[in-house]
RNA sequence: GGAGAGAUGGCCGAGUGGUCGAAGGCGCACGCCUGGAAAGUGUGUAAAUGCCGAAAGCGUUUCAUGGGUUCGAAUCCCAUUCUCUCCGCCA
């Protein structure tokens, strides 16, 4: 969310930078701005009458002390009249609060001053790339090769839950685990406190990073108890973080949580959903930093470092876009994307985004520090999956197919305990 | 799931209707003391929001959350959430 100070005092740059993101806030800025005036007249209006109210309350305390109760009944008509006028002004106070919050929310962030304008992928620009990327036409596509040596089973996942819903079995599963342990022992020796989050949150979990509102359909919801599944860890852990004030000296905050992620991925078809390129389930590794402002963009580069070595180790081929303005999500400010390439689908696939937040979200999740002057200022987020399971499966499947079978990463290899699956 | 007790500032803890944003302590910050440190000692120590160009200052709100009673609520009433104890169930 952005700050309603930013939209006060500097709409036009506002305005002006969302249409980076092909987002025209014109109308919904003037809304805001227009509301936000009528709000603070309104405001000043109950302040005072609240205030007169506790003058009169307090002289009647003292009235009562001196025992002159008679003198008391003239201030108490006087409050009721007060009382009433001020009951009126806090519901319209609320009415427009809650006017503005619901508009301020609809505003995505605004992009980093680096961000070009773009109105689809195509136009996101590739700074980086790395691996071979030679492939044919024999090359299988990985649901062939699960099926041909049996280690996920699709068809057993519809029957058990839905599509989307794979069990992975022997050597399959096994890898799935290896690869978990061995994205979180990275992030732990770079210096990220691994942690265990609940996969179920609450609603104010889910709006506080920004799922909620904008993102209601695309998350399972259980409806007895009003809890949301978690479509990534980045929800769980950083709302580790909601309502607190860090000191100085505790950012920057460095957590990886490894969680099952469950997403609806209502729209989604064709190609894109077909095995594992999109599940309504999968695994991921998540990485997430708290930092100060001044810091933050220094981080973002050093999260990207850090996801493209564990796909370096991995041997797989990556290139590294950052996003323009069209494709950079609503919540972020500045996004990098690490795509593999898949050589049995001749395609890449994204496997991580790293992206920076700046306050966006903790804005909402009034995630603060005391910076050195002891003034208290909104710190910011970044995250990123290090890594996403599935396209990464995926792409070690069909990347490392060979006619003895499929060869597994030398790292994953004391992980896993096997060196080929046939 | 049933019965009971509770939720107060960064932490502990006092406060059952009247200048209470809240005693006291711990912690923290700054100063004094000291050759230096400890001890001692003094001062300060919440957030949101509004008025304001900014700061200072002032107002309002906040004692789990949301309602209510009252001229006045941390204190009384109702609902919800969470914690603890006992019972039940259970990996």
């Amino acid at each position: 969310m952005l700050q309603i100070q930013l939209i006060r005092e500097q709409s036009q740059f506002v305005i002006d930078q969302l249409k980076i993101k092909n987002f025209n806030a014109e109308n919904i800025v003037s809304q805001i701005l227009e509301i936000d005036t009528k709000r603070r007249s309104i405001q000043k209006q109950t302040d005072d009458i609240q205030g007169e109210q506790k003058k009169i309350a307090r002289e009647i305390g003292q009235i009562f002390k001196d025992g002159k109760h008679d003198l008391a009944n003239p201030l108490k008509e006087k409050t009721a009249s007060l009382k009433e006028t001020a009951k009126i002004l806090n519901i319209d106070l609320s009415k427009l609060e809650e006017e503005q919050q619901s508009l301020l929310v609809t505003l995505p962030n605004i992009p980093h001053i680096s961000v070009k304008p773009g109105k689809t992928a195509e136009d996101n620009e590739i700074i980086d790339q790395f691996g071979d990327t030679s492939t044919n036409d024999s090359l299988l596509p990985h649901w062939e090769l699960t099926q041909k040596y049996d280690i996920i089973d699709f068809d057993l996942g519809s029957k058990i839950t839905g599509a989307g819903f794979p069990v992975y079995k022997g050597k399959g599963a096994k890898l799935q685990r290896a690869l978990i342990q061995y994205f979180l022992d990275k992030a732990s020796e770079n210096g990220y406190l691994e942690v265990q989050v609940p996969y179920l949150v609450n609603e104010a979990s889910a709006y506080a990073t920004g799922q909620l509102p904008d993102k209601e359909g695309q998350m399972y919801h259980a409806q007895i108890d009003n809890l949301y599944l978690i479509p990534t860890a980045e929800v769980p852990v950083t709302n580790i973080y909601r309502d607190i004030i860090l000191k100085a000296d505790e950012l920057p905050t460095k957590n990886c949580a490894y969680s099952a992620c469950f997403r609806r991925e209502a729209g989604s078809y064709g190609k894109d959903v077909r095995g594992l390129n999109r599940l309504h389930q999968f695994d991921k590794v998540e990485i997430v930093q708290i930092t100060k402002p001044e810091d933050s963009y220094a981080t973002l580069e050093q999260m990207r470092d850090y996801v493209t070595t564990i796909i370096k180790e991995l041997d797989l081929p990556c290139r590294v876009l950052r996003l323009c303005g069209g494709d950079i999500s609503f919540t972020s400010a500045l996004t990098y994307d690490m795509e593999v390439f898949s050589k049995g689908q001749h395609r890449w696939l994204e496997v991580s985004s790293v992206s920076n937040f700046e306050t966006f979200q903790t804005t909402r999740l009034k995630l603060r520090f005391k910076d050195k002057d002891g003034k208290t200022q909104l710190a910011h987020s970044l995250n990123g999956s290090a890594l996403a399971l599935p396209r990464i499966l995926a792409s070690i499947l069909e990347n490392n197919q060979t006619p003895e079978g499929i060869k597994i990463p030398e790292v994953l290899q004391k992980y896993t305990g096997f060196s080929i699956i046939n």
